[in-house]
DNA sequence: ACGCGTTACTGACGCGCGTTACTGTCCCCC
DNA sequence: GGGGGACAGTAACGCGCGTCAGTAACGCGT
C-alpha cells in the first residue's frame, strides 16, 4: 500500500508553502490568493489523490465531525425496530447536510454499559443522538450536565436536553378518535412496551385522553402491556381475550399488532368484523397485512433527520427547540370498521 | 465545559513523565514499571477522570480504530431490510471485541457516490464492510487494488477480495427442495431483487439447481424478478397467476413474499391449500405471518459478526479465509403443505 | 576501584494539520 | 523621497499522544 500524500506534498508540487495548501484546500475566505496559485494547489491535490488526515484535522481542530448515535435497547428491540433504517437514514442525510459522518454505538440494556460516555469524553465524536433512554441512565445524566452537546430521541423528563420525538400522544389519540369515530365504545389498548419506557406511557396516555373526551371510562381492564415484538402482542391479546370483552383495539406497536391479530384468528375472531384494530408506526409491511393495518404513520426518516439536524445546529452554537415534535399521520387501511349494529 | 485532562495532566498529578503514562495507561508487556508506581498513575487518571483522546492517539498511531459500514442501498432496499438491524449488531458484537467502534455510510446508489472512499483514503476509517456492492463499481475496485482492507458483506465475483456471505444457493436449493418433497412439481420462483445483484442470482441458481436435480424442466415462464419490496412482490405474483398456472413458489425474500401472499389472497387463492410459499430471511415477522410463513433463516447477526471479525483479523494481519459462507437453515411453517392429490 | 548489567524512568521527536503572527514586495499618493 | 497600505505568502507553534533512544542510579562481581 503506498504511502498517502500529505499536504506538505502538495505545496511542495505546487511550489508553495503548506499553510498556503491549507488556506485554498479550506476555502478560507478571510485570505486572499490569486486565482493562478489557487489553481496550481487544487490540480497538485487533485494530481496526488490527496485527501487530508482525519485525524490530524480533528487533533488541530478540536472537532471530529462526527455524530454518534446511541442505540439503547435490548436484542428483541433492535431486531423488532422496524424503522431504524429509516431513522439511521434519515440522520444519515442531516449528518451528511452538515459535514458529519455517523458512528454507531450498540448498548446492551443489561447492565449499566457507559461506554458510550468515552465517545464524548474521547472526543470519539462530537455530539451524540441517544435513541429511547432509560429516565434513569446515570452516566447520560453526567454528560447532560457537563455541558455536552447532547439529542435525545425520544424523550427524558425532567432534564435540560434538546429532545426530538414524534408526538405519540396526539398520534394515540387519533388512532382511538378514529375508532370512536366507528362507533366503537369498549376499546382495548395494548402497549407498545413496559410503562418504563416513556414512548409507551405517552401513547398510553393519548388512548386515556381521547376516551375521557368523548366521555367513556378507562378501564384498567382493557389496558395490558406487551414488550415490543410480536410473541409478546400474541399473548396480551390472549390476556385480553381471556379476561373481557371488546370490539376494538388500539395496539401502540405494528409489530406488537400483528402478533395480536394472530391471537385473534387463533381464537375466531376475524378483524376488522369481529374486532378493528389499529397500530402504530406504520412499518413498510403494515399496508401488506391481512388485512391491511390501519395506523398511526411515524415519519421515521423526518424524526432521524430532526433529529441529526438538531444536533447539528446545537454544534454549531445556534439557537435550537428544548423539544421538537414531529406530526403522525393516520393511515386508514383495511382493519378498522364501523361497529355492527 | 470543563477542559479535558491530557495526559501531562495526569503525569503532572502521579509525579512522572508523560512517557510513564502512556506505558502504564497501554499496558506496554515490554516495558517494566513497578506496581507502586503503576497504581500512582492509575489513581490519578481516574481520579481527574482522564480519557485519552482518540484523534491524538488515531493521529500518533496511525489507525483509527474504527470500521466503516458502507450501505449500497436504496432507500426502499434499506427500509425493507428486515435484517439490517441484527447484521449491525453482529457487528458491533466483533467490533468491540476487537477493539473498534463502527461507523456507518449510507449511500445513494442513483449516480457513483465514491464518498465512502474518502473514509479509507482519509484514515478515518482503519477498513470497510462494504454491503451488497454493485459488480461494477468502479471506485471500490480501486479501493481494492489499493490495497486497503476491505471485507464484502455478500459477493463480489473475479475480484480478490475477502468476503462474507450467506449460503443462498445451497438455501435456496433446500427451500425448493422442501417444496419438491411436498409433491410440487410446477413451482414458480420470484426473485428477491433484479438479476444484477448477485444474491438473486444465487438464490435463482439454488431454485435451477434443485429443478435440475429433480429432473424437471426450468420454465422461464415460472421466473419473474421482484424488487426488493413488498409492492413489488404483489406485482410479480400478479404477473405469474396471470400468464400461467402453478401450485407452490419460492419468493426469495420474505417481504416480497408477504406482497406475493397478498396478490394470492386477491386471486382468491389460498395459501397453502392453493398454493405453498417458501420465503426467504426468516425475518422476524415471518412466523407471524397468516399463514406463518415457511422460510429460510439467514442468521444476521452472524452474518454481521463474522464479516466484522474477518475485516478484525485482517487488520491484525492475520490470515482469513478467502471466503466465509453460513449456513442456512429452513424454517417450515403454515405456508407449505403437502400437494393436493 | 572499576566495569557491567539492570531497573526505573524521561527528553524529545514525529504524526499531519489549522492557525497566528509575521515578512517582504510592490505601488500609490502626498 | 518616504510613509503607508494592500498584496502574497510563510515560519513556526500547538493539538495530544506513542515511542525510541537515552540517562541516572544502583547493585554486584572481581
Amino acid at each position: 500500500m503506498l504511502k498517502r500524500p500529505t499536504s506538505a506534498d502538495v505545496a511542495a508540487m505546487a511550489g508553495v508553502s503548506r499553510t498556503t495548501v491549507s488556506f485554498v484546500l479550506n476555502r478560507r475566505a478571510d485570505v486572499k490568493i490569486p486565482d493562478e496559485t489557487r489553481k496550481r494547489v487544487v490540480d497538485a491535490a487533485v494530481q496526488l489523490g490527496y485527501q487530508p488526515n482525519a485525524s490530524a484535522r480533528q487533533l488541530a481542530g478540536g472537532r471530529s465531525h462526527i455524530l454518534a448515535l446511541v442505540l439503547h435497547q435490548s436484542p428483541e428491540q433492535v431486531a423488532s425496530d422496524a424503522v431504524l433504517a429509516e431513522t439511521l437514514r434519515g440522520l444519515s442525510a442531516a449528518a451528511r447536510e452538515g459535514g458529519f459522518r455517523v458512528m454507531v454505538e450498540l448498548l446492551a440494556p443489561d447492565g449499566p454499559d457507559t461506554s458510550y460516555s468515552s465517545l464524548l469524553r474521547a472526543q470519539h465524536a462530537d455530539g451524540l443522538i441517544v435513541s429511547g433512554p432509560r429516565s434513569d441512565d446515570p452516566s447520560l445524566l453526567e454528560l447532560v450536565r457537563d455541558g455536552f452537546p447532547i439529542v435525545i430521541q425520544g424523550s427524558f423528563p425532567d432534564v435540560a436536553v434538546q429532545s426530538v420525538d414524534v408526538d405519540n400522544v396526539a398520534g394515540a389519540r387519533g388512532a382511538v378518535e378514529h375508532l370512536l369515530s366507528l362507533g366503537h365504545r369498549r376499546i382495548a389498548c395494548i402497549t407498545n412496551a413496559p410503562l418504563v419506557y416513556t414512548a409507551a406511557q405517552e401513547r398510553l396516555a393519548g388512548y386515556t385522553q381521547a376516551l375521557a373526551a368523548a366521555g367513556i371510562e378507562c378501564e384498567s381492564i382493557l389496558i395490558t402491556e406487551a414488550d415490543f415484538d410480536a410473541p409478546s402482542g400474541h399473548l396480551a391479546m390472549a390476556r385480553l381475550l381471556a379476561r373481557t370483552e371488546f370490539d376494538a383495539a388500539f395496539v401502540a406497536s405494528d409489530v406488537v399488532a400483528l402478533g395480536a391479530i394472530g391471537a385473534l384468528r387463533e381464537a375466531g375472531r376475524r378483524v376488522p368484523d369481529d374486532v378493528s384494530i389499529v397500530g402504530f408506526d406504520d412499518i413498510p409491511l403494515a399496508a401488506y397485512f391481512d388485512p391491511p393495518l390501519t395506523t398511526v404513520r411515524l415519519p421515521a426518516f423526518e424524526l432521524g433527520q430532526a433529529a441529526g439536524r438538531a444536533l447539528v445546529e446545537r454544534l454549531a452554537d445556534r439557537a435550537i427547540p428544548h423539544r421538537t415534535l414531529l406530526p403522525t399521520e393516520l393511515m386508514v387501511r383495511g382493519s378498522t370498521t364501523r361497529r355492527r349494529a
